[in-house]
DNA sequence: TCGTCATTTCGACAGCCACCAAAGCGTTCC
DNA sequence: GGAACGCTTTGGTGGCTGTCGAAATGACGA
């Protein structure tokens, strides 16, 4: 108490980015952007440490409850704590690639990333961007306060697509259903929430996206270029 | 080109979080986050380091494109460079305060920054937030694409308050108007873009809220409880 | 019970970076 | 012109932190 209001905002602020700050821990935390669990030794791998080095890492990824620890067996598989760090990453990415010109784009390994990718669970880039504007003009979805609802024909048309959209009908308190998230690589709204987080889900289930190993980047298979194209155009785009 | 692909894209992330990592930088940041310019020496005095120290911090936070700077004879005036610092900041620190407690807002200081505070020209809080529901709710403005617009009765209502809202019922589509933002204080979505911006403005220059030097936090005048009632039925809590 | 494996802890080293004082540069005002 | 002022650059110091090898911990399977 030296002095009577020095800002007690600020220092977490710092301390929160201090742990991001780091090119490792950068790397494990992309990694896990992708939105599954890690183990230890993947995650070091992934991040090209030892896992001496990647477990100190995890420590403070953990003191700062930016991950959270699953222990299963001999293995401890770790995963983002929720949804606002993986925000947050993405407000970071979207700062940081703000002012990138269209040639680092070029790079074949980004421009999968941009066309399509899994964010936390749910589908962003191109085809994240697309699926948010394409469920909006067709009024699957409709504002409701600080989101979005799923309407009776949205839950028909996506039921006819082959979606399981059980239970997706009514509001829920707790979890939102649909919320927008502002996309660093196409810099418009995607979705983030439970449904498209189900939706996602069961694209991969299907067999209608899919992803390599633990890249973020995700694929349409010939299959799903059949049954997306109704819903997503430029399904055939890459 | 040692590796095919060695994911260009976490050490962006990292190196724009190192800049913000510092307890300084982070400071002068969370400073200029009230909207305005300020000199070299200002943010000096704000940070509570030499201005040769400070110096430097600005030099970094410029190379890193957080801050753009403006010489104006032998002061040199410094702001954050566009809105989207602003979201990746208050996206952070609505991460880092995620977990905080109640107990944690009781200081004083806290309490009125999120009761009412400046964020890069526009309204943020409790206040910021109510603004934006009763906005919605008195259907003064209307969802449009990415964002929203002032809607006909909305002007006629903001003109009657005592708001000038020439111009601001024309989309452009250069700036936008009106869109989401996340309150990190009261996680749930307040207004950011032009409209905000000139409302705040607009209150300030009526004295109808106050700023103190260089705080964030915002406070209702006796005149502005008048005014601004029918806006913010909550302008009498705090 | 004893290896094996995944992970963590410990210890030592190295590199980076924030900090300030002093000096340098450019502008304003008398 | 010259003094005062605002800001930046330079140089040297101190502290923090990422890195890995080696050893310890804990869990599984034979």
């Amino acid at each position: 108490m030296t002095s009577p209001s020095p800002a007690p905002f600020e220092p977490r602020l710092a301390s929160v980015a201090a742990v991001i700050a780091d090119a490792t821990r950068a790397r494990m935390l992309s990694y896990l952007l992708a939105g599954d669990y890690a183990s230890a030794g993947e995650l070091a791998r992934a991040a090209s440490v030892s896992p001496a080095t990647a477990s100190g890492h995890l420590g403070k990824l953990m003191a700062a409850e930016l991950l959270v620890c699953e222990q299963r067996g001999r293995h401890r598989y770790y995963r983002l704590a929720d949804d606002e760090v993986a925000h947050a990453l993405e407000a970071l990415a979207l700062m940081a690639e703000r002012r990138t010109h269209t040639a680092a784009w070029a790079n074949p390994t980004r421009q999968r990333l941009r066309f399509a990718r899994c964010c936390y669970g749910h589908l962003a880039g191109q085809l994240g961007v697309e699926m948010f504007s394409q469920l909006l003009s067709k009024e699957w979805i409709s504002p409701a306060g600080d989101g979005y609802l799923l309407s009776a024909q949205g839950k028909t048309g996506l039921d006819a697509m082959g979606f399981a959209m059980d239970g997706m009908d009514k509001p829920s308190a707790s979890t939102r259903l649909a919320y927008r998230c502002l996309d660093w690589s196409e810099r418009r709204d995607h979705m983030a929430g439970k449904l498209p987080k189900a939706l996602l889900a069961q694209c991969l289930q299907h067999g209608w996206l899919r992803r390599h190993d633990g890249e973020r980047a995700l694929e349409v298979t010939p299959l799903g270029r059949k049954h997306l194209a109704g819903l997503l155009p430029s399904v055939n785009a890459l």
